[in-house]
DNA sequence: TCCTGAATCTCGCCG
DNA sequence: CGGCGAGGTTCAGGA
């Protein structure tokens, strides 16, 4: 026993350890001992079911991925699709046990209640590998860009509007900006970074029907959008409100 | 040169390859041989970045893992997340090169034009391996699930409702279950699976406005789902329309 | 191909 | 912790 608390003797920790086709107990050993500080790639043939806010099940028995992380994360990866065929987000707690021969991994998320659950019989490969997290990450081009360009130079929409409010909080949800316009009329402003909708017109329908019934006047809506669907821009004119594009690339 | 066509002699591809601490050159052949048929996991310190629909930069070189699908999904995760840092969808292709020792993977989407290109000086893993798709794949307790159990026992919503159509088109959007009731008037049925929320209210508050204009008479709108938010409840109210409460899962 | 909306959405933010 | 809406949403189905 090592009184200074360390097991491994002051050998650190690798970053990558790698097992291929390993016994159960090999690749169990490994899983217990990198579980909850690297991520976790086991490769074999499977079968798997999930059960919580819905039900699915893996019965044929194939190649497939799994992928933990640290954090929770666990995914059941197929040969295509971006995302997992199965999975639980973070945080669900990793379990794993041998039984007969059979790996099983058991993932299991407290609240709502969901369980993956996978059966490995073929174990071909065991990784654990250490991976970082980016500090400070920043997508351009958000929505949030778009607003903010707007609440900067407001011609961008229309001439002479003046800004009132951002994420103007009404009891149908936030409103993007609200505006008023030269004539002293109430502007609601509804920003999209792609392409508008049936939904985003609705959207901007509930915020200026419940401004124009609050404020008992009229209140004009302007859907800001790189384009509309056809079917949105019908909806929209029939409602009086009105589109105006704008790329977001274009306030870079 | 092989007169067959076969480069590896009648020998097979094999289902997993692996390099530890591979030199740049040999990661490349590997990733070059296998991107079309097998899941690549590159481990190593890389930094990478994404233009696109958006555009963002993971400039800290950090341990990541890519991994890169034949039907072109191409993924940077971190320790964390369910969701990749930096990804580009299915089909995107792949291009690996090497230059002053620094492995380079760019992957490519043409429509809309987006690119990932991931650096990678140092290589700590390469893993190639054959993974499976299941086919007739099926979930359980999913939206179109809570339609089918209403169309088939339509008083599960109300006694004597009668089913007119289900994915009713209309130019404002597709209605879920359209049905009349003992009264005759038309009654517009919007189902979730989950917490309804206002987005869903103003859905359904939707397809009633239009019907209701398009018909010249009174229609009822019923928002199905397991439970509904304050706030959204209010405001269904507020517009005369109805909610049942309905468990998907006591629908299996 | 585009459009439309569901999703075990995931994720971040704000109360 | 729940509610709410954005997202480089992804994905499947239909016109």
């Amino acid at each position: 026993m090592d009184i200074t608390g360390f097991i491994n003797n002051g050998e650190q920790t690798p970053d990558l350890d790698t097992l291929v086709d390993p016994a159960p107990a090999e690749a169990l050993r490994l899983i217990n001992l990198r579980k909850s500080t690297h991520v976790l790639l086991i490769y074999g043939d499977m079968v798997a079911s999930y059960e919580g806010r819905a039900k699915s099940q893996l019965e044929d028995l194939m190649p497939r991925l799994v992928i933990s992380k640290p954090d929770g994360t666990f995914m059941v990866h197929e040969s295509n699709k971006e995302k997992p065929r199965l999975w639980n987000p973070p945080p669900s707690n990793l379990y794993a046990s041998v039984n007969l021969g059979v790996l099983t991994l058991r993932s299991v998320r407290v609240s709502p209640r969901e369980v993956v659950v996978v059966d490995i019989p073929v174990i071909r490969f065991v990784g654990a590998v250490r991976l970082g997290v980016t500090s400070n990450y920043r997508v351009f081009g958000t929505e949030e860009d778009l607003v903010n360009a707007i609440t900067n130079n407001p011609s961008i929409v229309e001439d002479g509007l003046q800004v009132i409010a951002r994420e103007y909080h009404t009891i149908v949800g936030d409103i993007d900006i609200l505006g008023r316009d030269p004539r002293g009329n109430l502007v609601v402003i509804e920003c999209k970074r792609s392409q508008a909708g049936p939904e985003a017109v609705n959207q901007l329908k509930r915020y200026v029907e419940h401004l124009s019934q609050k404020e008992g006047k009229n209140v004009r809506g302007i859907l800001v959008a790189p384009s509309i669907s056809s079917a949105a821009y019908h909806y929209l004119r029939h409602y009086g409100l009105e589109f105006r594009r704008v790329e977001p690339k274009s306030l870079a």
